[in-house]
DNA sequence: AAACGAAATGTTATATTATAACGTTTTCAC
DNA sequence: GTGAAAACGTTATAATATAACATTTCGTTT
């Protein structure tokens, strides 16, 4: 990961997600605490995933005063709801691009700047369940991380 | 991960493991020094993926005076070589089923049991490559992590 | 064989990511 | 209001990984 290009979004954009993301709670009865909100803020409004302690920093530098277990606590109950996503390989979290459907299989993962690109897709989720059943394992439908180049990356553009 | 099912493999198959390593480190100029050579041993023999932590301590069992560095510089060249690949989601190393070809595509780890399944596969590569073309990701012939549950899993055995 | 440079390994310290454990506060149902 | 459960605060620590630099080993050249 060298160039890091961030990456923010919109200010109408992050509220519109906010927005997605309170209707759906308050539809399944789960609570978006402020807190949980404050982080699910963060993460949308970086628009590329970010590392917990990240997060930690920016609570801090907005004044709240919060410990390691607040942030992942908060991201565990976003990842419940569906509203973020861990990407494993980079030790990120970031934010679910359709909260609410499903249709979340794939995450490229630019192993160069960082950033991810996740997409509605059903080619792939249904060639692995396919070879899942082949082999009896039982797959949930969370999201497969794919490492790669970024179109933008490989431009050469840092 | 509860019931961690131990799972050594034959010596037989762990020395024909070696050997095939053997030839291919010989065939490309790369050095399988004993201490990598040990590495790999460790972990073909685990069987499933093994964490660095616990491979240096099985090194330090055999009377090896080890740091991190070791263990983590090891493995970097085993993946590398392609003799080993990194399980991001696990935080673990698992033997390569079939160095030297490069049809892997697809590795299962269950969540329960912590084993893998590795798959020579095309239908999944090609769709994540057709998906991937699309949007205009680069991506490499790295494997694909698929979180689910073994079939042994299943039936209720931890 | 001696000397050199590069690669590998040893060693110490520390960074990064994540969770355990327990106390306090808030929230909600009754 | 009261009690139980959920959320949050706080401290400490576990688990994973790497930085930085010293030393040794190895292959090559002289």
């Amino acid at each position: 990961m060298s160039g890091l290009r961030i990456k923010y979004l919109k200010p109408a954009l992050v509220a519109e997600h906010l927005a997605r993301a309170d209707a759906l709670c308050a539809a399944t009865g789960a609570r978006l605490t402020p807190l949980r909100r404050r982080v699910l803020e963060l993460v949308v409004r970086s628009g590329r995933p970010v590392g917990a302690y990240e997060l930690l920093d920016q609570m801090r530098a907005c004044g709240h005063k919060g410990a390691p277990p607040t942030v992942y606590r908060a991201l565990d109950f976003l990842q419940q709801q569906g509203l973020v996503h861990r990407i494993a390989m980079a030790n990120a979290y970031v934010a679910c691009s359709h909260p609410g459907c499903d249709h979340h299989a794939l995450i490229f993962v630019c192993t160069e700047c960082g950033n991810a690109l996740e997409l509605e897709e059903t080619q792939v989720k249904a060639s692995v369940a396919a070879r899942a059943e082949a082999v009896g394992f039982r797959v949930p439908g969370q999201p497969i991380e794919v490492a790669g180049t970024c179109p933008l990356c490989q431009e050469g553009r840092p």
